[in-house]
DNA sequence: AGAAATTAGTTGCAATTGCAACAGAATTGT
DNA sequence: ACAATTCTGTTGCAATTGCAACTAATTTCT
């Protein structure tokens, strides 16, 4: 249709909106948002991690955070302590019915990238877009972190 | 920090609203989002193209064209025609306003890709990134177009 | 020790986006 | 020709996100 190249936001745009559509759909029996989601991946791996943290971790906004959190924590998935060694910070747990759906949606979120995302890449193709990918947002993460 | 491999999207997210963020710093000065903005960047390209034209090349819903396009002729950067084929549709088209700044926003988006995104990639890379964003669109596009 | 600055988290607000429902026009089928 | 269907675009709504302002706790500086 065109000539010349198109900006790199558009294929960015185009991927993550439909990947969150993607997501939301196959989470909707859960309860749960394709943000949320991404918490409670962190959160697998990292039980227990400040709300600090996860902001971090993720390159998103602490208010972004406190929001998600406050929904997974309505819908049962995680729990809140005020940390010890800092009464201003909350160390986040997921809870046991979390710990039951973990392999679940870890597969989801995984094979959303495989069955759509990746479809028609070789192994190697997927292995060097996946390498990519993390180093651009590694590049992005240093704008207002 | 952790040795599992992360799902492919938490580096898009963190691209796209870090790079959303870059962009709609930019294009304050401009009264432009970083969504309005691919819509005219598309009409440089494609002048007089239709509302259901723009939402299918950006494979975005056609209500958010819709809002988009509104905020775009508020600010004098676009017309509307009713469509002599087809009453039902409009044709849009570039002002002589955005034809004023056309290069400028044009750099700015490309500049955002080379500056921030893609820093430290070599020329090769760069057209591999490029290359699998562009068919990692095209994938996900297909899902609810 | 006490003042000043920084940090962790929350809340209110505005902007963007997609979905659902809708209106009017065009197309298809009988 | 007319009815049923499909299409183009708009509007109302809800969800997500980031920014700014704020509170309370911690750290730093003098």
């Amino acid at each position: 249709m065109n000539q010349k190249k198109d900006p790199l936001g558009k294929y960015i745009s185009t991927i993550y909106r439909h990947s969150m559509m993607y997501a939301n759909d196959c989470l909707k029996p859960f309860n749960m948002s394709a943000g949320q989601l991404s918490f409670l991946l962190v959160l697998f791996e990292h039980n227990g991690i400040t709300q600090e943290w996860l902001s971090k971790y993720l390159s998103i906004d602490k208010s972004t955070t406190a929001k998600a959190i406050k929904l997974l924590e309505q819908n049962g998935y995680i729990t809140k302590k005020i940390s010890k060694q800092d009464k201003r910070a909350y160390n986040v747990y997921f809870t046991d019915k979390a710990a039951l759906i973990r392999e679940q949606i870890r597969k989801l979120a995984f094979k959303g990238d495989n069955d759509i995302l990746l479809k028609g890449f070789s192994d190697k193709e997927k292995e060097a877009a996946y390498d990519m990918l993390k180093r651009m947002a590694q590049n992005a993460g240093t704008y207002k972190v």
